[in-house]
RNA sequence: GGGCCCGUAGCUCAGCCCGGUAGAGCGCCCGGCUGAUAACCGGGCGGUCGGGGGUUCGAAUCCCCCCGGGCCCA
């Protein structure tokens, strides 16, 4: 797209940028290094080591990723990527985070993280991507209901530790619950999972005694089993009672009541919050010990100790109804493997939420390619939570807020400017430990202020690189100029990721989207559609792709296929892009032969020169699919469908040019004479061309350049690199549909006439004297008319004949075979010489039936009637007449070779024998021959007939009928069983 | 479980928006052409257009349900 509008004249803004930063990076150093916890960088290695080589990683990353993207041709402005590790890159990060300060959008709160309990640090959502299966306890627990004697909530968990922590039980409004009374005691839990829970229990005798609606539980107040053992109870203990929770509670697990703890379930945090309002209290402690609040359970590991003390107690209490285990999916932590823990932690949040409407709005005012990208956008948004800018670690933008140890007064800082302002100074570095160090006074109490040790999401480094990348906000000038950006590409992954950051920093920062198109691309697979990876053995080595297969052949590939699905890998598929590419090739090295060759020179002959009446039919066609093509191309281009460009870039080369076109007008290029013709063959095809080459620069940048250095730049007198130069605009007026849709009927009556030569084994070289066509359209005929030169020529016929259907009807040939399971039962006796009646006039019998619908005859002085079924009839057509059928009706060849045709056709063999010998001989085109002709009369007397033809067509300056001499290049050859000898030599 | 995408010949994919006789390339078999030629052309073989239902004179195409795969979430 950058090249396509370098092409259009536009002044292109192509700066390349890298993400640096995050866990990622710091995983890989950790490995290099040989440590694998956040206690060992602080100790073993030091934080200023272990970001140093954090940073050298990133450096040697992005130099390699350069490279490739040099390599497969990205033209870009490589020598001045914006990267994010750099400061001005922090810097303008920190001026978001003081935006969102100013807009009291920025908080501290409590969140329900993913914890890992060996590394000790909380995992970003997009790391939680491991799982494996475990056994776990699964128990059903009875809750007491105040105020009742014998009467519970039954709830089930898999996770026992997280009891001592419960606030409140969540139920269904619209289920059916029931009330069931097993050994004396009353149960509430859903009917739909009645009949499961009592199996899994064992429980065989169970009466219902109440059925009612979820919704009628609300409020009910309980009595939690360990609350005389843990010592968060007392707080709790009063938010005890049944929430509706619909988007939390399943009809297909569990009893339909879902215990509830705030502090170690998303979903159970988010309830809490919106309906309920308890203390958010976390039990475990960053190594997954229980902590004091637990009570009897405090310093005991959360999966082991307390879950087994847990259960006991449940048990001594009799208010465990019912204890076994089961396997599932839980998740683990990539590094480690060690299970991880929800559990609620601080962190630090952007109010993102309260700017939904405004993120729909703006959403609404971007272009998505495709349409569908768009939707699953405003899908995301429309359940947009506030976004966790916090990370516990070391390689990231360090979060900017500092807060006073003595009032707790909190402060974001935009610049480092503002740092020294409020009394710190410029660290050597913007990241950690070095801006650690900085001490600000408190502007309330002019106490001593310290950074809060997070730093920020890798997801805000990407989010602000539309402005940060232009220096914004210490030079505003030029982020002004290009806002918002005109176009952004990424993978559909990025959905979620990049085009969300981006619009997320965008309405935060300035209230307004930042980029106004957005192409979604797809994703490279390997052939069997799974991604590729290092780990899977099916990954691709960029420098072994390209080693294999050329660059322009790599992206026409890619670029061709359908933009916004995935990509397969073959390299079939790329090495049959790259046929086309040699077709292309060879199309402009004929060009160029034959130009030079005459010594074409396309100032002088441009088409404006050449007199429209030079043209012929083929040279206006071409024209006009030129004028197709360069609409639908910038059609395509300027809505982002690059596929479609590409794949009509290939089809009118290959087709339209090579294939048809070039075919065409071979004859012409020959003449030796400067005639018009040639000239305006020339011309039409220079152009056509030229504006070819230019059209596909974007596409196949390095044969483009190339063929343009080699046979255009100095005779056109251009500028150093095809790149600078427009690309050529629709010319409306050189279309001719109707000239288009005659070719396209004049292509499949060629394709037909080949078909029936074929089968009559005539060969092209084989002239015949008619062509004989009948079409069901007659106003097609005008077309046949039209371009009869082109039919008679590539079909190798003297005559092109025009008839009406009937001429086929009349000449119809019919076999037509007796049924004798419908005659005999019917005709008896007379059976017989009916079936040689019917053997002996088949012709009139076929064409009375399908006239009239019967035959009628009398035999033995008895009438018989014969009808369709007594008889089968296929038609065909006499033996000198091969035809062929097509939608447009039928063509036919009269396969009757007469004695001017057999001449012309040996007389053609010879030649076509004396082209190859002088190919093996590597003659240049333009060397004239001698040849000398012995062998079967016929031939010699065929060549002699034509002896004109034979020396054009073969450069040679005479014809000896006898033995060649030894010096000359000698061949036999064997035409159509006739023995010839050539031999030929170069004067 | 939810949102979005994909499913068409042995393989890779057009066609679907806007309904009208199912296409291309590759592969395989047979034939042809050739001063662009390690190219090219023709023919043959090959399809329940993922499945089912609906709308319609007519559905690969529009609508609904289901199945399989992918992406992003839960």
């Amino acid at each position: 797209m950058l090249r396509y509008y370098r092409m259009l004249g536009y002044n292109v803004w192509d700066q390349p940028g890298y993400d640096t930063h995050g866990l990622p990076i710091e995983v890989k150093i950790e490995q290099k290094l040989g440590i694998s916890t956040k206690k060992d960088i602080v100790e073993k290695v030091g934080v200023e080591k272990f970001l140093a080589e954090c940073r050298e990683f990133a450096r040697e990353n992005l130099e390699a990723m350069t490279e490739h993207f040099k390599e497969i041709g990205v033209f870009m402005d490589w020598d001045n990527p914006y990267i994010t590790y750099r400061k001005e890159y922090i810097e303008s990060g920190w001026w978001l985070i003081k935006r969102a300060w100013e807009q009291g959008l920025l908080y501290e709160g409590y969140r329900v993280v993913h914890w890992c309990p060996r590394c000790e640090t909380t995992l970003a959502d997009y790391e939680v991507s491991e799982y494996k299966i475990l056994r776990d306890p699964s128990i059903y627990v009875k809750f007491k209901v105040k105020g009742t004697e014998n009467t519970y909530l039954l709830i089930w968990t898999t996770t026992p530790w997280t009891l001592p922590a419960n606030a409140f039980v969540m139920a269904h409004p619209d289920l059916d619950y029931v009330k069931v009374k097993v050994n004396g005691e009353i149960l509430i839990l859903a009917k739909a999972r009645l009949e499961k829970v009592m199996q899994e229990a064992g429980v065989e005798e169970y009466e219902v005694v109440e059925e009612f609606k979820g919704s009628e539980l609300e409020g009910v107040e309980y009595i939690h089993p360990l609350e005389d053992l843990v010592d968060a109870q007392k707080e709790l203990s009063k938010y005890h009672k049944v929430v509706m929770a619909p988007e939390a509670v399943l009809a297909t697990e569990g009893t339909g009541l879902v215990h509830s703890a705030p502090g170690h379930g998303e979903i159970d945090y988010e309830i809490n919050e919106d309906r309920v309002g308890a203390p958010v209290i976390s039990l475990v402690d960053n190594q997954g010990r229980m902590t004091s609040g637990a009570g009897k359970y405090a310093g005991m590991y959360f999966r082991k100790e307390a879950n087994e003390e847990i259960m006991k107690d449940l048990e001594a209490k009799g208010a465990l109804f019912h204890k076994s285990s089961l396997e599932h999916r839980y998740p683990i932590c990539w590094r480690c493997k060690t299970p991880l823990v929800l559990r609620a932690t601080n962190q630090w949040f952007i109010a993102v939420s309260k700017l939904k409407d405004k993120l729909l709005e703006e959403a609404n005012k971007i272009e998505w390619v495709p349409e569908w990208a768009k939707t699953r956008f405003v899908n995301l948004i429309k359940d947009v939570h506030d976004w966790v800018v916090s990370r516990q670690r070391f390689w990231g933008i360090p979060l900017p807020v500092w807060r006073c140890e003595s009032c707790g007064y909190v402060h974001a800082v935009g610049s480092v400017d503002e740092l020294v302002q409020l009394g710190g100074r410029e660290p050597e570095d913007l990241h950690r430990p070095w801006v650690d160090e900085i001490e600000l006074k408190c502007p309330k109490c002019s106490g001593v202020m310290h950074r809060v040790p997070d730093v920020l999401d890798v997801w805000f480094d990407s989010g602000v690189a539309f402005y940060a990348s232009l220096g914004y906000p210490k030079n505003k000038e030029l982020y002004e100029k290009l806002r918002p950006v005109d176009f952004i590409v990424e993978g559909h992954d990025q959905i979620r990721g990049w085009f969300f950051s981006l619009l997320r920093s965008g309405v935060i920062g300035f209230g307004e989207r930042p980029y106004r198109r957005v192409l979604v691309h797809g994703f490279a697979l390997d052939e069997h559609g799974r991604e590729m990876h290092k780990s899977l053995g099916n990954y691709i080595e960029f420098t072994e792709l390209i080693s294999k297969i050329p660059r322009d052949a790599v992206r026409l590939w890619a670029m061709q296929n359908t933009i916004w699905e995935d990509l397969r890998f073959q390299w079939k598929a790329m090495e049959q892009t790259w046929r086309a590419l040699n077709i292309t090739w060879n199309v402009y090295s004929f060009a160029s032969t034959y130009m030079s060759l005459d010594k074409f020179d396309p100032l002088e002959n441009s088409i404006d020169k050449i007199p429209e009446e030079w043209l012929e039919i083929e040279d206006k066609w071409i024209l006009s699919r030129l004028a197709t093509l360069k609409e639908t191309y910038h059609e395509a281009m300027k809505s982002l469908r690059l596929h479609e460009a590409a794949r009509a870039l290939r089809e009118f080369i290959v087709e339209d040019v090579s294939h048809w076109y070039i075919r065409i007008i071979r004859r012409r290029v020959w003449e030796e004479a400067d005639t018009p013709t040639k000239k305006a063959a020339y011309a039409v095809l220079n152009k056509v061309l030229w504006e070819w080459l230019l059209l596909a620069a974007p596409f196949i940048p390095y044969t483009t350049e190339y063929i343009y250095q080699l046979m255009y730049r100095e005779a056109i007198e251009g500028p150093v690199s095809i790149h600078l130069l427009e690309l050529p605009q629709p010319e409306p007026s050189l279309k001719k549909p109707d000239l288009e849709e005659a070719m396209t009927t004049t292509k499949m009556i060629v394709e037909a006439a080949a078909a029936a030569r074929n089968k009559a084994k005539l060969k092209l070289r084989q002239p015949v004297s008619r062509l004989i066509v009948s079409l069901r359209d007659k106003k097609l005929e005008e077309h046949l008319k039209v371009t009869e030169k082109i039919i008679l020529g590539l079909a190798n016929a003297k005559k092109l004949e025009i008839v009406g259907a009937e001429f086929f009807e009349g000449l119809k040939v019919y076999d037509v075979e007796p049924n004798y399971r419908a005659i005999g039962p019917e005709f008896r006796k007379l059976s017989r010489k009916i079936v040689q009646y019917i053997e002996e006039n088949k012709q009139r019998i076929a064409e009375d039936i399908i006239s009239k619908g019967s035959h009628e005859f009398t035999i033995d002085g008895e009438k018989v009637v014969l009808e369709p079924r007594h008889v089968n009839i296929k038609a065909g057509y006499p033996e000198w007449l091969s035809v062929t059928e097509t939608p447009l009706g039928l063509v036919a060849v009269d396969t009757r070779i007469g004695k001017d045709e057999l001449i012309e056709g040996l007389t053609r063999d010879v030649v076509r024998r004396i082209q190859a010998m002088r190919k093996e001989l590597d003659l240049p085109v333009e060397a004239k021959i001698r040849v000398w002709l012995v062998g079967d009369e016929q031939v010699l007397e065929a060549t002699k007939q034509k002896i004109d033809y034979l020396k054009t067509e073969t450069r040679a300056e005479e014809v000896n009928y006898e033995e060649p001499p030894s010096e000359a290049y000698t061949k036999e050859w064997d035409i159509d069983g006739y023995k010839i000898k050539i031999g030929i030599q170069k004067i």
